[in-house]
DNA sequence: ACAGCGATTGACT
DNA sequence: GTCAATCGCTGTA
């Protein structure tokens, strides 16, 4: 059976509050990616919150541009950049239509289509199959093509609520690799993760 | 029009 | 630990 038809989407209204609380809350939900050789499933174990509005590190701090433009729109989309001239990243963007904010997914377990990952990335070690933002884009398949999906519907990319509810402490720490607004403890993930990019 | 650089990674010393 | 790869976005002109 595929793993997509048991998954239930996260509503706007998840998305659509203020971003660290989406952030904290992403942790343990199901990122899905149904791509042409089969469905991935795999848990979100880090993040980090970008705000525009008082957040130097925000891609929205300065204005609305045509890159960051998803930041300022409906939450609930998702907002894939570019960067380094290698590495795709992928965000969820949150917060009311018109107030800039996004939570980028830095690291997940995968639970189903380990197989099509290991596929997708080309590294020899599969330890570090998704333990970083570039690097999960990689193993799931996501780049510029999956850009400005609505993540709350049954579309080819989407957020699921977790078929089993587990517990688990949520470590609070500072965003990694920012010069900028890098005394904001916005980095949240599960503790005792061994996915999490940098404990 | 263009120089500078980034929400990173992997390879190498 | 250090550093190159690599390119589209951004600010400045």
């Amino acid at each position: 059976m595929k793993v997509k038809d048991s998954m239930k989407p996260l509503p706007r209204s998840f998305f659509n509050r203020d971003t660290l609380t989406v952030a904290k809350e992403l942790l343990g939900k199901i990122l899905v990616h149904q791509t042409r050789y089969g469905d991935i499933a795999a848990k979100i174990v880090e993040v980090e919150a970008y705000k525009g509005s008082d957040d130097p590190a925000s891609h929205a701090f300065r204005k609305k541009t045509p890159r960051n433009q998803l930041m300022f729109g409906k939450a609930g989309f998702a907002y894939i950049y570019f960067v380094y001239g290698n590495h795709h990243c992928l965000n969820v963007t949150t917060e009311k239509e018109g107030f800039a904010g996004a939570v980028l997914i830095r690291a997940v377990e995968i639970l189903e289509g380990l197989e099509i990952a290991k596929r997708n990335r080309v590294t020899k070690p599969n330890i570090n199959l998704s333990n970083g933002p570039g690097k999960l884009t990689k193993a799931l398949g996501i780049s510029n093509a999956q850009n400005g999906i609505d993540l709350t519907k049954r579309n080819k990319l989407f957020i699921s609520i977790p078929l089993k509810v587990e517990r688990f402490n949520t470590t609070i720490a500072g965003r990694i690799g920012v010069k900028q607004g890098a005394d904001k403890l916005w980095r949240f993930y599960i503790e005792n993760n061994e996915f999490v990019s940098k404990m």
